[in-house]
DNA sequence: TTATGTATACATGTATACATTCTAAGAGTT
DNA sequence: AACTCTTAGAATGTATACATGTATACATAA
C-alpha cells in the first residue's frame, strides 16, 4: 500500500523539519516526488491529519500544522496533565520485563541524542515510560500532541535533545521509577517537558504570534 | 461537497445509534445509499476516524467504533480530567454574554432532552460552558471522545438525559458557575459525567468486554 | 478431525480523466 | 492610489475503470 509509505516518508521529513509550519502541501507536487497517482497522497493527507501533524481544509488542501505561542502553551499543558497521569498509573504496575525495556530505550535515546534522529530516540522513551499504564487512547493523545511539537520544534531548531538537563532528566526519571518514587519521578517530568517548552517559545519568531 | 455532506449525515446517524459498535461501514454500499462514487465516501470516513467515531485499519475497512468496559472507564477518566481543567479555566474568564450564552444552551439541553436529538442539546451546553477557556485543542479532544462515548449510549439505549438528575446536574453547575464557585461547578460536572458513565457500563452487554 | 492449500467472490486500494472551486493577476472605474 | 469585477490559471474534489489484497468455501492431505 503506497498511501502507508507515503505518509512514513512524510511523516519522517515533517519531524526532522524539513518544511515550515502553516507550509501548504499540494497534492500534486507529493504524487510527483512519490511517483503515484493524487489518491494515495490524500491518504496519506488524512491520516496525517489524523496524526495531528497537518491541518485539513476543505478546497485549501493540506498545511502544516502552525501553532502560536498560545497554542504552544496549550499542547504542553496538555501534555503535562496527561503524561503525568499516565506515569502515575504505570509507576505501580511496573514489572522487571517493563523496567528492563524502559533501560534499553533509556539508551537508546542516549545514543541518538546527538544525531539527526533524537525525536525517534525521545518518542521510544516516553512510550516505554507510560506503557505500563496500558491506556492506549491517552497514549494515542499524548503522541499526537508530541508531534505536532515537534514539528515546531524541528523547523526552529529548538532542540531540547542538546541541553545538558535532557538526558539528565530521562536519568532521573527511571531512577525514580525504579525507586517507585511517583511524585519525584513525576516532578522530574514535569521539569522535562516545560524546559522543551521553553526552548521552543525562546526559538520561534515573532511572526509566529 | 459531497464528502462533507456524507461525513455529516453519517455522523448524525452514528450518534443515533442507528449502527452498532463495531459494524463494518462498507464504501460500496455507502456510496450508493449516498448516490455518490466511492471517493467522498473514503474522505468522509477519514474524517469520522479524525472526529473519533469510526475506526480505518489497511485493506479492512472502516468500523464503527466499540469501547469495552476499560476503554469506556478510560474515556470518562479522561474526560473528566480535561473537562475540570476547562471548567476550571473558563469560569474567571465568563462575562455577561458568556453566561447568557450558557443559559440560552441551558434551556436548549431541556427543551430536547426529552427527544431525538438530546444529544445536541447536551453538546451544545457543554461547548457553551467550557468556551471561556478559549483552550480549542482541549475542547476538541473533549468533544471527540464525548462522541465516541455517545456512540455506545446510543446504540445501547443508555440514555442519560431521561434520568432525573441530568437536568438538575446542568441547572446546579449553571448556578455554580454564575456564582463563581469553581469547586461546586467542578464537584457537580464531575458526578453528571460519572453517573453517565454508569449508566452506560450498565446497559453494556455482558460481550462488550 | 484437523490442518493446509487453493480458487472464487468480494472489498479495498490506485490510476486516469473530468468537474468544481479557489486564487491571483489584470482591466476598468471612482 | 484604492477598489471592484473579470478572467485565466491552478489546485482540489469527484467519477469511472482497473489493480491489489482479503476472506470464505471447498478440496485435499496428514
Amino acid at each position: 500500500m503506497q498511501a502507508r509509505l507515503i505518509a512514513e516518508e512524510l511523516k519522517k521529513a515533517l519531524v526532522r523539519g524539513t518544511f515550515q509550519p502553516g507550509e501548504k502541501l499540494k497534492q500534486d507536487d507529493l504524487a510527483t516526488r512519490f511517483s503515484a497517482s493524487r489518491i494515495p497522497v490524500r491518504d496519506a493527507l488524512a491520516h496525517l491529519a489524523f496524526e495531528g501533524l497537518v491541518t485539513l481544509e476543505p478546497n485549501k488542501g493540506a498545511h502544516v500544522i502552525a501553532l502560536n505561542r498560545a497554542e504552544i502553551r496549550e499542547a504542553y499543558d496538555l501534555r503535562v496533565m496527561l503524561e503525568v497521569d499516565a506515569l502515575r498509573r504505570a509507576i505501580p504496575q511496573y514489572d522487571d520485563k517493563a523496567l528492563q525495556n524502559l533501560h534499553y530505550c533509556l539508551k537508546l535515546s542516549d545514543v541518538e541524542a546527538a544525531g539527526p534522529n533524537w525525536a525517534d530516540g525521545d518518542r521510544m522513551f516516553h512510550a516505554a515510560l507510560y506503557a505500563p499504564a496500558k491506556r492506549h487512547q491517552q497514549i494515542a493523545m499524548i503522541e499526537k500532541l508530541r508531534l505536532s511539537c515537534q514539528i515546531q520544534i524541528a523547523a526552529y531548531g529548538a532542540l531540547p535533545a542538546r541541553t545538558p538537563e535532557w538526558l539528565t532528566d530521562h536519568q532521573l526519571i527511571v531512577q525514580a521509577v525504579e525507586a517507585g518514587g511517583v511524585e519525584t519521578a513525576t516532578q522530574h517530568l514535569i521539569r522535562h517537558l516545560r524546559n522543551a517548552e521553553a526552548h521552543l517559545l525562546a526559538a520561534l519568531p515573532v511572526s509566529s504570534g
